[in-house]
DNA sequence: ACAATTTGACCGGC
DNA sequence: GCCGGTCAAATTGT
């Protein structure tokens, strides 16, 4: 039995690692806006293999208390009451994604069409980073409201080439169906 | 009048 | 105390 769901478990891996690989394929030969998706996507796929490896290391629990036996803890005193507690519930701290795209702005383009990436951002701070010669600007999800949306990106100027632009997203985005739909459009006059 | 941005102050981590 | 990140009052835009 266990061998069994050890083999789904691979096969498991092995679909997403595939989906990972076409990913970064479509990634290689990408341009501009949708590269962002493509980035959540493999965040998103990355996150799975990671979930996976939890459950994988879940079904063998004990194990891994095992390390601590050798550790100055509790003596083993009949007069001292061992309490469990909770040295096996490690909740790991689910840390955000993160990734970054970079964008080359061409002069026809207008900064703003092409750093939209179809989400409304709000910025909320700019900064000058030490080695950086250009400001830091700060953004977070406009619709951060209440138990909101905590996605944020920074964007950061390429010292050598300001065409470039270093976009770091952290977070996905919680919101759905807001005005974000909206967004390109801008034309011109 | 309201909403978004700007910008120095402020704060936590190293 | 410096540095990166965030806050919030002032300012600017619609």
């Amino acid at each position: 039995m266990e061998s069994e769901s050890l083999k789904e478990r691979k096969a498991l891996e092995n679909e997403i690692t595939k989906g990972m690989e076409q990913v970064k394929q479509l990634r290689a030969s990408s341009s501009g806006n949708e590269e962002s998706a493509l980035e959540r996507m493999l965040t998103s796929y990355e996150e799975a293999l990671l979930i996976l490896q939890e459950i994988a290391s879940d079904e063998q629990g004990q194990s891994v208390m095992s390390l601590s036996s050798d550790a100055p803890g509790p003596s083993k005193d009949s007069n001292i009451i061992s309490i469990p507690s909770r040295v096996n519930t490690y909740r790991r701290r689910e840390a955000p994604p993160v990734w970054t795209n970079q964008i080359r702005v061409t002069s026809n383009d207008k900064y703003e069409t092409a750093l939209d990436d179809g989400y409304s951002w709000r910025k909320y701070g700019q900064k000058d980073i030490l080695g950086f010669k250009y400001p830091r600007s700060y953004y977070r999800c406009a619709y951060s409201h209440g138990q909101g949306c905590l996605a944020t990106k920074q964007v950061q100027r390429s010292n050598d080439d300001p065409f470039t632009f270093e976009v770091t997203y952290r977070g996905e985005h919680t919101c759905i169906g807001q005005a974000h739909v909206a967004a390109p459009q801008r034309r011109p006059s």
